[in-house]
DNA sequence: CTTGGTTTTGAACGAGTGTTCAGATAATCG
DNA sequence: CGATTATCTGAACACTCGTTCAAAACCAAG
């Protein structure tokens, strides 16, 4: 039986993975096909199926585990709201820059997603949302905010925020602490934080 | 010849152009066929290449006439800093409200694009940043904006406002005048502006 | 109606798709 | 060692892909 400890797809299923997740990235997943993740494994196609049944459970798995990572990772939010807003905005900058190929994955293939599959993946962000959202409406409750809406406050900074790996490279002209530190002031300003 | 004045291509070009960016938003451009844009228009697949020399070319002539569109439609950006941010603000929003599909594949199909293409598109986009960013850096020498980093604060604005097209839907809880009023706000504020 | 040009069809081409599976190979264990 | 799994190959299946092109259909002008 495939997947069984101590077997092969231990060391397999992990570099099926990581390259599907390589090329998803780079081409896209309709662009990709099983005989070039294969390819890059250094297998023949067929071999891909000990270690996923399909390749939308493939890529499903990719993005359901990332957003699970992604709320497990999330800071506590405890103390006062603009430190939890701190706090928070400079995890989702490091986080993201960790992992940017997951990242662009889980934004750019949520339309290739079967029905079913996207509720779940959907469902997730929608929680790393709420997480936020919390912090603004304590903040905004407790005075220490100004924000007429805090869906759209949430959605705003969660864009904002999410657009540096569009442009940031580790050894160019910013470190990340410096990017972490603008992208705070920016936001914390955004928000009315004193 | 074709695409002679007079001739049918006058409607069913376009015809072409609006199924291929339809589908192209929707579903990808790599995961549609031009089968498929054919038999959106009423005609066979063959017909498409009187309107186009091939597929790659289609999308190429949206984003290159989208991002032209844009660029052309930008408002003036005279008179102090914070009034000319803010037109540009409210302009981003209203623009890409009205053409949520060509903006969502100006976003999603770069990377299938071939290199020249490419090339071309994201210096038509670059010189949409250039726009913003000047008026920030005027805000930022006469001491009407704080911001630390004109580019940062260029790609954290265009990313922040271009995220209200992934959930913005007229008819809903808002009007997109008072989108604008409030992403104006937040905007204004993160930049130190008064 | 005929002429001449434009547009569309429908078939074909060569290549690539996800997936299956019998048989070969490799690894593990008593 | 032989026996038993686990894994992989390589071919096959049934489609779909973008693109081409001769022949047919359509259309306006003379």
């Amino acid at each position: 039986m495939a997947r069984t400890a101590g077997s092969h797809s231990d060391i397999t299923g992990p570099r099926v993975r990581d390259a599907a997740l390589r090329l998803f990235a780079r081409d896209g997943y309709a662009a990709v096909s099983m005989r070039r993740i294969a390819g890059e494994v250094g297998v023949q196609a067929g071999a891909l199926y000990n270690y996923t049944p399909d390749k939308q459970t493939l890529l499903f798995d990719l993005m359901r585990d990332h957003m699970t990572d992604l709320l497990a990772a999330l800071p506590d939010h405890g103390g006062d709201a603009a430190s939890a807003l701190e706090r928070f905005v400079r995890f989702h900058i490091g986080f993201h820059h960790d992992r940017p190929d997951a990242v662009f994955i889980a934004y750019m293939e949520l339309r290739n997603l079967e029905p079913d599959n996207f509720a779940v993946v959907e469902a997730l962000r929608r929680r790393y949302e709420d997480h936020l959202e919390a912090i603004l409406r304590r903040g905004a409750d407790e005075g220490a905010f100004a924000v007429p809406d805090t869906k759209i406050a949430t959605l705003a900074v969660i864009a904002m925020l999410t657009g540096v790996n569009t442009w940031f490279r580790a050894g160019g002209r910013l470190r990340l602490a410096e990017v972490q530190d603008i992208y705070w002031d920016m936001v914390r300003r955004s928000v009315g934080g004193r």
